[in-house]
DNA sequence: CCTATTTGACCATA
DNA sequence: TATGGTCAAATAGG
């Protein structure tokens, strides 16, 4: 058992190399740089492949001790790979979940600033069944504490809280795409916490993996902008990362012009590719 | 100590 | 009652 998440290591290690091959061949060898990942894909994912049941649930007695609900040996602790300093929101896993009919588990990630600061945004994170270095990331809901940090800065705000603890919190100093204009007071953000259409980016070619603490730069900004609160009715947008350029192949929201030239001269997504 | 992740349990809902 | 989203105890690691 252990052995096997070694094996499994050791061929994504392998395929992130190739990934990081294959940008900088050309010609004729990047198509053997394609194959090579593309077997050790499938490699991986015929290792991967192990549903995993909710146990029934067991009755509590007096009787019994201590409730063990964790085997030491069952799985192990994946390392968290922090990138991307460009980003300025923190996720927090808080649950993986077994999809029926789907190879690998869904990851659920909250913002981690959901308590302090009520910031209702989540994320679901599934990776793709056919090519393994592919994620399909669903956002849901938007982040509220823009607006606080926004707030701190633009002027002294009435609420006073003491992040000195919250080594998340202090990093969040600097939001590149906030919109001055919707700064607003803490109390109002609270109360217009509610859930918004929800979001589905694709990410390809992308070396990272969705455990643990992940940053993702530019889409959350895109969520907080004063046009997408606007739209009304939901719906699903695919976005496809090519070359460093970013292909929509549909989207619902009026003033995505505008947002789609926010992000392109930012060159925050060259990290991705 | 502390915070973050893992993962079985819990639970809403279709 | 099966599915999938969330909770939280156990655990890792600083």
């Amino acid at each position: 058992m252990e052995n096997l998440e070694e094996v499994i290591n050791v061929l994504k290690r392998g395929h992130n190399s190739a990934l990081q091959l294959d940008t900088l061949v050309q010609g004729g060898n990047a198509l053997l740089v394609q194959e090579i990942m593309c077997s050790l894909s499938k490699a991986i994912a015929s290792l991967e492949k192990a549903p995993v049941k909710d146990k029934k649930r067991k009755l509590q007695t007096a009787k019994q001790g201590a409730d063990k609900r964790r085997n030491i040996d069952a799985k192990s602790y994946t390392k968290v790979v922090r990138e991307n300093p460009e980003d300025t929101y923190i996720w927090r896993k808080y649950g993986q979940k077994e999809i029926q009919g789907l190879k690998y588990p869904r990851c659920y990630y909250r913002c981690t600033n959901k308590f302090d600061l009520n910031c209702q945004a989540t994320k679901q994170v599934q990776q793709c069944e056919e090519d393994p270095s592919k994620y399909e990331i669903l956002y849901i809901g938007r982040h509220t504490c823009t607006e606080f940090y926004n707030n701190q800065e633009t002027e002294n705000s009435a609420f006073v809280i003491d992040f000195s603890s919250n080594p998340a919190a202090r990093n969040l100093q600097s939001f590149p795409f906030s919109d001055t204009s919707s700064v607003k007071s803490i109390e109002s953000e609270v109360a217009q916490a509610e859930v918004v259409p929800s979001k589905i980016m694709t990410l390809q070619n992308t070396t990272k993996l969705p455990d643990s603490t992940w940053h993702v730069p530019l889409m959350d900004d895109y969520m907080t902008s004063p046009s997408i609160q606007s739209s009304s009715g939901s719906a699903a947008t695919t976005v496809d990362i090519d070359e460093g350029f970013l292909r929509f192949d549909e989207y619902p929201i009026d003033q995505f012009d505008q947002f789609l030239t926010t992000i392109n001269t930012s060159g925050i997504w060259n990290d991705f590719t």
